[in-house]
Order: structure tokens, then C-alpha cells, then sequence
DNA sequence: GCTTACCATTAACATTTGATAAAAAACGGT
DNA sequence: ACCGTTTTTTATCAAATGTTAATGGTAAGC
């Protein structure tokens, strides 16, 4: 497990065996099971997440009471809710485990002292952050750019399998549709 | 003016006069007119811009050759183009000034130097990244879950006079719609 | 195995948005 | 002030998407 989050880290931004000692000794591991909601910031937790096992989404609550869906974490991923800390607009930000899951948890202030002492962890967390802008400017330039068609069909390519593994209304909130229209494209697509 | 990019820099993350000192001495000063487009990516120039005076826009070229408005930048605020540095699939993100504009620029690989080697003035980029990608999910958010014409409601909120002052066709690509569909909504919400 | 809840599809209709074209208005340079 | 260009509005029609409702399928729990 703790060698899958070493991973996880190296094709981000490779780091020494030191450096990832350090976090190493800071992981907690944890499961929750398909359609359990979590939160990786209130009061009393901050934590940063390595999604291990399974699929999640974040998600927030629009005035209408449905789930938008912001973000998809594969397997050998980082859960990135960096926004939350500060934003005043972005109150609720929830995770959603579409699958049941395994992740590994480090406490986020004590992180955040880490890349303060450590220039390899600063990078690579600096990495994520920079990851993590430029994947919204792609969805963003997407949303703005794109039919709903031709976004399902880069989702296709980004996301290959996952269609056929999670209830398609997370991929109609995703791609900004309904998941009545997200049916009709699927079916003029099958031909 | 450099009071300006001072004062810009402590609305966002205050910094001591010597941190600003180190940032100061990297200043340059430059001017666009009305419809020039520049950027701060290429091989040779890298910049960080300080938007002193007047409005500007980021924003790409579509497959059909429409410009696509990505973000707009008002007097006293940081031009951010953080996500060119690494991204394959963001290779063409320009400027443009809708009106003259008055920048300070700051090199940015020095800039990158002054973050390791000062904590306040890393903190300050940090900030920035931060606060930038917020706004991406603000806007992410937006695009996901209200109609072009609350979006349209919004943008006036956040941008109050800035559609007397700017051709519409920027505005339209932003909202993700075409600006003969802005003009039905800005009659639309006339009443 | 049965039932219930959830999910995906389909249909019919309403609404929104896009495409094209044309006219009116605003703007810029001389 | 004039001319040419750009921008905005308007109209018409087509296409895409939303809304509501009904149907059938699938998975989960009992």
C-alpha cells in the first residue's frame, strides 16, 4: 500500500526514498464503501488523499439540490481539494465513493509542514497544484469550445472505461448536460 | 507605480517592504494599445504581468479560428498564465489589451529564484495559484450548473461595468455562447 | 425469489441556442 | 464631418437541449 502511494507521488514528480520516508510515517489508510460521502476539510480534519483502490468523484450541491459533479479520481490518483481552503464561494465541495474504496490519508497542516521543510515535497505538492490548474483550464476550454457531443466524446477518451463502470448521471453533471440528453448522444453515437 | 504593483501584490498576500524591495529591482514597465496581442510564454521571454491600468483578456484560437475569452484581467491584478509552463495541451494561450494597458513586468525565471530563496515572496506566488485556481472552479462550476442567462447575471455581478466597456464579443465567448445569443439575453433581461 | 429503489432509455413537447442573413448602430481614422 | 469598418441587434429557421412522464431493466436488500 504505502509502496502504491510512492508510486502515485513518482509519476508526479519523483522524489528521494528520504523525502517520501517522511510522509511515509504520516499515512493512515482507509475504505469506504460505494455511494459512502466524505469531506477532506472541516473544523477538526484536513487531509490530503491518495486514492488507492476504486473510483470517487467530488461533487457539490446546486441550488435545485442535485449533484454537480466536478472531478473523477481513478485508481493511483490524488484527491485534490486545494480550492476549499480558502474560497468563500466553493463552501461545499464533498467526495463520493462511486466504487468501494481505498485511500491513504495524511494530515494536510502537518504536510504543509513538510513542504515547508523539505524542497522535493514542496515541489512535488507545488506539481499537483500546477497539475490540477491546468487539467480545470482543459475542462474549461472544453466547456466553452465544445458541443456536448464532442465532450462526450473527449470524456470517452480521457476516461476510457469509465462509462461502464459508474451511473452515467455523474458524467452528465460532469459534461454540464442532463442525463436524458446524455442518453440521445449516446445513441446517435452508436452509429 | 511601482506603489501599484506593491499595493497588488499586499491585497493578495502582504508582504515586508524588503521582500518587495528584492521584487521591485526586477521591474519593467510596458504598454499595449487597444487590440494588441502579446504573451508571457515563449522561448526566449518569460513574464510574470502586474496589470497597472486598463482591461485585458487571455484566451485561444478554436479549431473554426474564434478567438475563445479564457479570463479577463482588470486594472490592479495579476495576469496569470501559470498553466503554459508545462501543459502540452494549452500550447497556444494569448493576450490581448481591449483597451491601452499599462503593465509591470518580472521575469519569470528570476521570479521562480526570489520564490525559493525568500518564504513571504513564495508564499505570495503560492497565493496567487491558489487563488487562481478557485476561480477556475468558480467558473468550472458555473458552466456546469446555471443557464447562459444566470451566467450572464453572474458575470455582471463579478465584472459590474466592465460590458460597457469591452466589445460583447469577448463576453460571449466566455459565457460559452454566441454574442447574437448574448444580445437575446441582455434584451431578455432588459424587463 | 420477491420487492423496492435506482437507473437508463424513449417519447412528446417546450425552450434555448445556433446559423445565416440583413439592418441598424457605434466606432475609428482621416 | 465623412466614410468604411466593426459591433450590435433583429428576424427566421434549424438544431440541440431541457422538462415531464412513462417504460423497462438492473442491482441491492429482505
Amino acid at each position: 500500500m504505502k509502496e502504491t502511494v510512492k508510486n502515485i507521488i513518482n509519476t508526479i514528480y519523483p522524489i528521494s526514498n528520504q523525502a517520501f520516508g517522511e510522509i511515509e510515517k504520516l499515512l493512515i489508510f482507509e475504505t469506504y464503501s460505494k455511494g459512502e460521502t466524505f469531506i477532506s476539510r472541516n473544523k477538526h480534519n484536513k487531509k490530503e488523499y491518495f486514492a488507492l483502490k476504486g473510483i470517487s468523484k467530488s461533487y457539490l450541491i446546486n441550488p435545485d439540490g442535485d449533484e454537480i459533479t466536478i472531478s473523477f479520481f481513478l485508481e493511483n490518483s490524488i484527491l485534490s481539494p486545494h480550492p476549499i481552503r480558502t474560497s468563500k464561494n466553493i463552501s461545499n465541495l464533498y467526495f463520493k465513493a462511486l466504487t468501494d474504496i481505498e485511500l491513504a490519508s495524511i494530515d494536510a497542516e502537518i504536510f504543509e509542514q513538510l513542504m515547508i521543510e523539505n524542497i522535493e515535497i514542496r515541489n512535488f505538492a507545488n506539481t499537483v497544484l500546477q497539475n490540477e490548474l491546468i487539467s480545470k483550464v482543459e475542462k474549461e476550454i472544453g466547456l466553452a469550445s465544445l458541443s456536448a457531443k464532442e465532450r462526450l466524446i473527449e470524456f470517452r477518451k480521457k476516461y476510457r472505461l469509465l462509462e461502464n463502470l459508474i451511473p452515467h448521471t455523474n458524467i452528465a453533471s460532469y459534461l454540464g448536460i442532463t442525463n436524458i440528453s446524455l442518453s440521445r448522444l449516446r445513441k446517435d453515437l452508436m452509429n
